[in-house]
DNA sequence: TCACGCCGCGTACATTTGTTCGTCATAAAT
DNA sequence: ATTTATGACGAACAAATGTACGCGGCGTGA
């Protein structure tokens, strides 16, 4: 359980995009984040190059360029990064966010039934696990 | 909208704990932070300095001991602090969060149903409101 | 009044983070 | 073969963060 450094916020950004292409090069990176961000493409580089250290993404050079690729699944560090800020900020508590996300946050119609959907759904697992 | 400077993870935690007591001296505070997290009491001193510097909390003199409390609605400082996560880590993308929530993060039977009655609040709200 | 503790306050300091600038190698164009 | 454009790499750096030490004041029991 060698637990990997935490992601930095700058470091979420860029890994996002990295998950979300599947893999890429800094350029490609670079070029998914949001321009209204203006982010440097040297500074690009370097949250990648720290993303590898930390043992987020693994890269390769393809002929020129260096490719990386996620190594740990999206879902896994999503995972830990909301576990931590649920226990910093709620003490653990993971209802006060979904309270928080449901009533303060606008979510449309669409989003609602989404969510009664997905409620559905975990129950019926849980009643089948169940016996 | 004088932008606040976020919030660190450490401070989120001090932060929380201010919140929760309604106001604390620093060795309040210090008392109600999980033993397990051997957090120092001159560690929890200075984030309460910074929490202030930053415009979170207020602070006023009780006699010898210095008190502070809370300057900001926990309630804002969560939805700054969630939106950011969102918006760095889900690409600005609520819904993903929640479906995390629910389905990758243990919620009892007894939290899915406290959603649900959300959901039912928040649907009878935008009726009500839609004429 | 003296010593003992509690507490605030300033200060310090190693890391981590955010951001960027040169330099050097290589591939493509002339 | 020269020039030119690309991109990787290393180095740098200020600011933010995590964590803590030590001085000095004040209140209290001896």
């Amino acid at each position: 359980m060698t637990r990997r450094p935490a992601l930095s916020k700058g470091e979420m950004e860029v890994a996002r995009v990295v998950w979300q292409l599947g893999q890429a090069t800094v350029r490609q990176a670079h070029e998914a984040i949001p321009t209204t961000r203006k982010m440097d493409f040297a500074t690009v580089q370097t949250y990648l190059r720290r993303l590898e250290a930390k043992g987020y993404v693994g890269s390769s050079l393809a002929g020129h360029a260096r490719v990386y690729a996620p190594k740990v699944l999206a879902t896994t560090v999503i995972r830990e990064t909301v576990e931590d800020l649920i226990d910093r900020l709620f003490g653990g508590e993971a209802l006060p966010l979904m309270q928080h996300l449901i009533e303060d946050r606008g979510i449309d119609a669409t989003e609602i039934s989404e969510l009664r959907r997905l409620l559905d759904r975990l129950e019926e697992d849980r009643n089948d696990a169940g016996k």
